[in-house]
This record gives structure tokens, sequence and C-alpha cells, in this order.
DNA sequence: CGTAGCTTTGATGTAGGTCAAGAAATGTGG
DNA sequence: CCACATTTCTTGACCTACATCAAAGCTACG
């Protein structure tokens, strides 16, 4: 795949206008593909001066794990984002990252990514909104376990996705795939695997939306907006806002 | 207060070594100094171009609303902190922010901070540094929140206090003075101002932690940490990460 | 075609919420 | 420096959303 095609340039593009500098600054970063199969952690808790990765297929949960064996889900990686950031600036991570698809990636470097963000400033700045952008979403789901409830937050969540999915081509309004287990779901928004099951059982009897068979298919999309609460523009972003 | 000593530069500091050309770049964008009173939102959702502030003294709340009256907190700005760093990215800010004690701040605009970034990456690189060290505190709270009872969760959070206004100077391991409500707390943590007040009496009759007079003590500092399953590692970096 | 991971459902338990009301602290104007 | 108002804290009684436990039916794939 031609860099400019990538999932990551096309996020990238959407924020600054990049120059070809910016390009082959980018095509350094973006250089060692690796596949990674199901179930490995590709970053653990703790692991020291850990690469990054650009996500290119296949989609990664980060999660943290607690002593009482319990685990909290903070973000999933969707084709195109950036996957373990902080690990690179801090040195040493401070959560597991899991394939839950098989995973195509691309590994950077620490020191290509700190010589890119030297040479070509635009870059650095256009990465800072990304990651800024994926801050969001950690806060917005932070306030669903806060503060919603468990209805509001599943619906919440399953629109996020399909937001995020829709800006690299991979969602419609209709619905998308997703091959999130029950499980995984549970440990993302707070709760219990049974708990999530009777809701997405009451979902799926109030005509709302269906989770079923690796799909999400919303069957009424403004209801599901209004019961969640969600903010269909933090997402969406016009054109590149910086020039 | 001269720039290398206020506590934005110490927290930069810390991560890069910031050359005099840096230094110039951060007096640039370190400029317009203000008094902000305490209960008028200085950043509020939905706002166009919003600057955003370094916090020179005082606490300040980001938290998001939502439709039934509820709130939650999502982040304390104390001194040497950015705020409003998204609202500039997105050019929309998409939470609240409100001073809870009277707050001195220097307001960065926009093109300020964008031509820094431009002229000194590695003035970029810091911040980017420092907004993922907030992130990884938001995530923090995320599990928290999530995955933690509401007593571990409550310890949590006041050790995670206490080491950031360590490093500022604010706290030692006895304690540190906090200009909490037991609302605000509540609001923090997911919970009601109710359940907080009876975790907190558990606290102190456990004589783990006093949370009293707008103070925080620690009776058995080891035993709050053992009990909030907190790692002390990770808001401590020795030097500077990045030469 | 067996076995391991998912999903579904029922029964029961509990952490934390809500409501209510008094006590203490804090602020404010005279 | 006091009286009054307002917020904040504290506690008790009761309730509910969600957890836990248990067990049966699915799917899938080696």
């Amino acid at each position: 795949m031609d860099i400019q095609d990538s999932p990551f340039a096309r996020k990238l593009a959407a924020f600054v206008q990049l120059s070809s500098a910016d390009i082959g600054a980018m095509s350094d970063v973006y250089k060692r593909r690796r596949k990674v199969p199901v179930g490995r952690d590709m970053v653990y808790q703790g692991q020291k001066d850990q690469a990054a990765y650009i996500i290119a297929s296949g989609w990664v949960c980060s999660y943290k794990m607690l002593p009482g064996g319990t685990r909290q889900i903070v973000d999933f990686q969707l084709p195109g984002d950036f996957l373990g950031l902080r690990s690179v600036l801090f040195r040493t991570a401070d959560h597991n990252a899991l394939p839950i698809t098989p995973v195509e990636a691309s590994e950077v470097l620490p020191e290509d990514l700190l010589n890119a963000f030297t040479a070509t400033p635009r870059l650095a700045t256009a990465v800072l909104w990304a990651a800024s952008r994926d801050e969001a979403m950690v806060v917005e789901n932070l306030v669903s376990i806060g503060r919603r409830t468990a209805t509001e937050r599943t619906a919440h969540f399953l629109l996020e996705l399909g937001a995020r999915l829709k800006l690299v081509g991979l969602a419609d309004k209709t619905g998308y795939k997703c091959p999130l287990s029950q499980y995984l779901l549970a440990d993302t928004l707070g709760l219990s695997a049974v708990h999530i099951n009777r809701v997405l059982r009451e979902l799926r009897e109030e005509n709302l939306l269906i989770f079923q068979g690796g799909r999400v298919t919303f069957l009424n999309f403004e209801a599901v907006v209004a019961l969640a609460d969600f903010d269909r523009a933090y997402l969406d972003h016009d054109g590149p806002l910086l020039r």
C-alpha cells in the first residue's frame, strides 16, 4: 500500500495538510511491517523501551490488569490508530495491548519518531492531535462508566465505535462488522458479562440495535443516539483544522 | 516570576532538557497572566476558538455535564498544568473547566502555541509528553471507576493527587492541603456524596487517612498504597527522559 | 465430533444510590 | 463581633442496579 493511502495518513490528513516532506518523514517512521496473531500481547505492562505501532489492519485492545484478576479495557486500536505512544514517551509501558483479530502493524522505533518530530513539526502536531482525539474517547468512556447507566453506556460505546470505523470506511449508518465478544464489551464498560448480555437483549427487544454474529446493526439510529446522549460532532471534523 | 522557575517549566524540564531557544519560545506562549475567581467557568463545552491556559496557582476541575444534571469530573488542573489543549487542537471545547480556588493562569493563544511548536520541536515533544501524562491519569481514573471498589478508588485518587502535588512541591508523605469538597470528590469518583462520606469515615476509622478541614493526612501511607494498588512509579520520572 | 470458549437465562446477594433531616462549618452583611 | 444564610458534612432507613453463582444450550474449529 502506498503511504498516502494508508489509514494512518488518511486520518492525519484530516487534521493537517501534510507536505511531501512530512510524508517522507512518515515513511521513515512507518517502516517495519509485522503480522501479529490473536491472543499474544503486543505490549505488556512494565516492559521497557517498547516500540510503538501503527495499525494497518485488525483490532487491538489496550487494557490494564488489577490484582484481583479483573481487567479494564481502556481503548481499542483500529486501523490507522497509533498504539503505544505513551509507552515510547515514558520509556515504559503502563498497560497491555492484545490483538483481538489478526493484526498487521508497522513498528515505530522511538528514535525514528523523535527524529521525525524534530525534522517535521507539522507531523508532531498531527500526532499530538491524534493522541488528543484518543484521549477524548477515553474521557467519554470515563464519563460513561462514572455517570451513565449500563444501557446508556453500552449504546454510547457502540455508537462511538461506529463513528470511528466510519472515518476509515469500515462502517455506515446501518452498522458494522464487530469482532468483540460480550466479555470484551463487559471489560470495556465496567460491567459483568452476564449483565452485558441482558443489556444487549433489552436493546434488541426495544428494536434499537442488534449485537450478534460479529455485527452491530442499528435498527433505529436516532433513538440510539438519543438514548446515549451521543454527541455526533466530537469525532467528526470537517476538513483539515490546521493549514 | 521568572519563566524558568514557573511550575510549568519545572514540569517540562523533567522530561526534556530545554535549550534557551526553547525557553524563549515558551515565554512567547506564556504571555497574558489572568486571575480567575472561584465558580466562573474558564472554558465551557461547545465554545469555539477557546484559548488554553497554563495554571500558575490554584486548582481547576474539568468536567462534563450529562442531560440528567449529573456531572462527571474528568481531571483536576494543578499549578504547572496545561488546561484546554484539546480545545485548541479541536477548535471547540468538549468539556467545562471551573476554578475551585482562585486561580492565576497564563492564557495561551492557539497561534502562539502552533508557532512555538514549529519553531521549537522539542517544546512540542515536551507538551506531548505532558499531555500523555495527563492522559495516563485519566486512564487510571477510568480503571478505578470501572473495576475498583469505592474505597479503593478513593484511596487511589487521593494518593495520585498527593504524587502530583509533590512534583510541584505542594505535598509530602504526610499529606497535603486539599480544597476539595466531598461533592467534588463524589463527582470525580463516580459515586454519590453520601457514599463518599461513608468511605472517608471508614478510611479514618481504619487509621488509613484523614480527609478533613481542607487537608489530606496519611496515617499509614504504606497501607493506603497497598489498599489502592497504587503504582508509585507512574508519576515519578527520575530525570529528563529525552536528551 | 469433541472440547473450549461463547451466549443465554434464572435465582439470589450486595455495593452503592436515594431520600430525609439534623449538625457543623463557612461565609456575609450589619 | 454577632446573627443569619448557605453550603458542607454526617448519619439512618430503605431501595435498586448490577454482581455473582450456577447451569444449560450454542458455535466453532482442530
